[in-house]
RNA sequence: CGCGGGGUGGAGCAGUUGGUAGCUCGUCGGGCUCAUAACCCGAAGGCCGCAGGUUCAAGUCCUGCCCCCGCAA
């Protein structure tokens, strides 16, 4: 059992399973802070964040303040005496003055190689821009946007058939170890934290939805790595018949055919997938999903809507 | 009460102005082939989400409920 007073905050699955390693590992927060809930869905109910919906299932105190920076919001923090506050894709900015308050500080689990890919969405980014390798950081949170130091990293080679989704967790795993082995060895593997070089750094914006649009006329490989990492979200899309297409599940030929048709028209249905000519090389549609209906396979697709060959996809 | 679409044999879809249900695939049996997610023949399988109403008659119209989903936040 570790004596040290953990504050957790985090929100979406991302930040999830490192809490619930926590909590399996006698590391169990004294307290849990996540987003506000969020606004109606769909006219229904509100949904709680994973983060908080598993702190509540496990009887943890949770707190979501809009911000900190309001006196109440720090002094709340202040008042749970934190050694160390983790932090895992929180989604807000900590002022100094919520940093200083654990005599540990405050770290952080990032999806990337810093000073790579700084910023909202690291790892789709990194898909989406076809690196070869990505990696998860573990490191001391300052007043910038994922600039402190550097405490540990984990590499990881970058496959073709990774997802955002996919990599998302096989991070969030590697990054929650990192973070069982500092407290671990607490004072040590802080104190021996690098600082970041600045001129390396990049930045990953967020994705926004209409990246989304699938332009037929970019080349297979672009487009099998949008797919992949927008997926799950915010999800890329194309247009059939006029109705809008979610497309789920991309994939590429294994062996490069000869093409001949133009962009956005399905050239071949071989094993109930969706063949698409592209600017350069076909793309094929594994699953997705029309618009009011549920995810399908392209198999269940194809002979639900009779789809024949030289139909079009319209981007 | 944010806007909207949908619940039909195992899967995905059709179903016209209301008259007892079709398509593609799958499944089972048989045939053909060196062979096939290929082809041919045949078969099984549906109280059309639930409840009520209108009607001579409702998957098809009306009302209520349950469930699913898209968009927007």
């Amino acid at each position: 059992m570790s004596d040290l007073r953990i504050v957790f905050m985090g929100t979406p699955a991302f930040a999830l399973s490192t809490l619930q390693l926590l909590c399996e590992t006698g590391h169990t927060p004294v307290a849990v802070y996540t987003q506000p809930d969020k606004a109606n869905r769909r006219g229904g109910k509100i949904s709680y964040s994973p983060v908080k919906a598993y702190a509540l299932e496990k009887g943890l105190p949770v707190y979501q303040p809009t911000t900190f920076r309001t006196e109440e919001a720090v002094e709340q923090l202040r008042t749970l005496c934190p050694d160390l506050i983790v932090v895992i894709a929180y989604g807000q900015i900590l002022p100094q003055a919520v940093l200083d308050i654990p005599a540990y500080g405050a770290v952080n689990i990032h999806a990337s190689l810093l000073p790579r890919y700084r910023g909202a969405a690291p790892v789709q980014r990194a898909i989406i821009d076809q690196e070869k390798e990505s990696g998860v950081t573990l490191m001391q949170l300052d007043a910038g946007m994922d600039t402190g130091c550097i405490i540990s990293q984990v590499r990881l080679p970058l496959t073709q058939d990774m997802t955002a989704g996919s990599l998302l967790e096989t991070l969030a795993e590697a990054g929650s170890r990192e973070l069982l082995r500092l407290l671990d060895h607490l004072p040590e593997a802080l104190a021996a934290a690098v600082p970041q070089d600045e001129s390396q750094a990049t930045y990953a914006e967020k994705l926004t939805k209409d990246m989304g649009r699938i332009d037929w006329t970019k080349d297979a490989l672009t487009l099998h790595a949008l797919a992949r990492g927008m997926y799950p979200n915010p999800g890329t899309y194309t247009f059939f018949r006029g109705k809008r297409i979610k497309i789920h599940q991309t994939v590429l030929p294994e062996h490069p055919a000869a093409s001949g048709g133009q962009p956005g028209e399905i050239l071949s249905l071989a094993a109930g997938v969706l063949w698409v000519q592209t600017g350069e090389g076909f793309l094929g549609i594994a699953r997705l999903q029309p618009e009011n209906h549920k995810q399908m396979s392209a198999a269940d697709f194809i002979n639900g809507y009779q789809v024949k060959v030289h139909d079009k996809m319209e981007g």
